[in-house]
DNA sequence: TTTGAATAGTTGCACAAACAACTATATGTC
DNA sequence: GACATATAGTTGTTTGTGCAACTATTCAAA
């Protein structure tokens, strides 16, 4: 039933996620020479907030595939750069509804043009159609070990 | 000069890794449920000994690309662990050579088992021909941002 | 309506990562 | 040989992660 057919070999950089850490520190440098303070794991957050504002910390933790104590952590350490806010939501009080200040909006536009410089840099001299080779094997995989039982 | 004719939208999750951390996740559970007390990135480490024993430090910075006290901390919990040795170079005595001892290398056959295991259910019904693809762009990805001085 | 289970979030702990600053040893040049 | 420089490794600090245990709130069933 498996499919046992590849090279095992180089595959283990996969597990230690050798390239996503290449790409991460890239962009971690290109924020810390912009004179950004703030880590990549925190904008992974913004990210998400800069397509839906207000989310729930537990939405947020589906988002970053994080646990919650991880959320619970990172949105402390936006709230006291004053890039977020809880709001306690008014209909379900057990819940945070987590808004971008105006400083946390703004950030959108810097943070992703460098992202996307990132992206440029990484994929450089790669064809798009293994690109999305690539993107597509990676969501299998994902789905694979997330979205199922096994 | 630079490719964009990609699209970006899911390649963030590239950068925040969810793929690997979704690997290494499940292997770690595995270990846990095995009763091995034992983290994927001290595995990581081990790995590279099974593969050359007594590398030093350094080079296993390298093979690990990881940084060099965090290379100190994991030696020092392998050797509390005492699943490695350091012995102090002859020739050159800044250098540190890890050598594994009978207990690190009982490990290797166990968990390579899990590690097959986790990489066979990650990519249950990827055609071998794309998990090559992907691959290859991980490895372009790792030396343009690595290799590279750009 | 009371009780028990589920859900959202927080806190404590151990481990890991990145950066800077540090010690010790080796090398190369005058 | 002396001194500057490079290399190998360690330590301190901040941040993040995963797990377990906890509180508070909501929901559902008797």
């Amino acid at each position: 039933m498996s499919n046992n057919q590849f090279k095992k070999g180089e595959l283990y950089s996969f597990i230690t996620g050798k390239a996503s850490t290449a790409i991460a520190r890239r962009l971690q440098k290109k924020f810390n020479t912009s004179g950004l303070h703030l880590t990549i794991e925190q904008w992974s957050v913004l990210y998400h907030l800069w397509k839906q504002d207000g989310i729930s910390q537990q939405e947020l933790c589906n988002a970053t595939y994080r646990d919650k104590p991880s959320i619970t952590r990172l949105v402390d350490n936006l709230e006291k750069l004053t890039l977020v806010k809880r709001v306690a939501s008014e209909t379900d009080r057990r819940i945070n509804r987590i808004y971008l200040t105006k400083q946390g909006q703004k950030l959108e536009e810097e943070t992703m043009l460098l992202a996307d410089e990132t992206l440029n840099e990484a994929l450089l001299s790669v064809p798009a159609d293994k690109v999305d080779v690539c993107k597509e094997v990676l969501q299998i995989v994902y789905d694979n070990l997330v979205n199922s039982n096994e």
